[in-house]
DNA sequence: TTTTTAAGTTAGGAAAAGCTAATCTATTGT
DNA sequence: ACAATAGATTAGCTTTTCCTAACTTAAAAA
């Protein structure tokens, strides 16, 4: 099963709502992406099958730890480029809006040279 | 009719074969993106409904107006980022893949920030 | 001139990812 | 205890965008 740029966006949403303590079910993550209880059913079972989200017997959610690495990587994505547009001068909002999207379609090493130079932006 | 992420492809597609000199048909196209011929034939077909491409009796396609707008903005989209990733050290084949993406997905107010930051970057 | 090839189209299918409606189940409230 | 509610699931639909197979038509080659 390849991950597809849903999926990311689930585990990414699965690691943002796990950081605020409660445990984290289907209904909350529904609410953090604005979708419909069918929609994230189907992609938890999918990503249960794919090895990246346990779910135990109170429906409680956890990232399973390839789970948690993609979700890492992506969430790391989000805030370095949501920071970057931000510094850039581009309204909370568009840049959040935006990092949400390019974080799943850029790749690693062009990633990785944003950051190096996004620590500069910021330093000075 | 709505412009979709596939649709500013096939419009940049034909704004740089376009660039080439020779007229172009939809099969260069084909050849362009890789893609399958009733895949382009659809999406002429479907862009040519939105006034965005025209196709003379040579099955020759050009670039109305509005195609032309969301081509050219698109295609400068291209030529920043993956010429921004490139001064940032990313090799171009992953630079190119990934503006290729991005310029899909990516706000206007956040590709100009980024633009005037780039000049600065190129100018250094 | 007849055949072959190239380009475009039509028909129909597949995958991804969303949706609504309806159902199941367990907990909560009366 | 029983009804209502909340959460999860199942079934089935829609849209987007790709595909292959098969057909049409016009140009090129023999």
């Amino acid at each position: 099963m390849r991950l597809q740029e849903s999926g990311e966006m689930y585990l990414e949403a699965i690691l943002v709502l796990s950081q605020r303590g409660k445990p984290v079910r289907s209904i909350d993550v529904c609410d953090y992406l604005g979708y419909s209880k069918p929609s994230v059913s189907r992609a938890m079972s999918l990503l249960r099958n794919g090895g990246y989200v346990s779910m135990d017997r109170d429906s409680y959610l956890s990232l399973t730890e390839a789970g948690r690495e993609v979700a890492e990587r992506i969430y790391e994505r989000h805030r370095v480029l949501s920071t970057l547009f931000m510094a850039l001068g581009v309204n909370e909002q568009t840049a959040t809006q935006d990092a949400c999207r390019i974080e799943h379609v850029i790749s690693q090493e062009t990633f990785e040279a944003i950051k190096r130079y996004a620590n500069c932006v910021d330093h000075q």
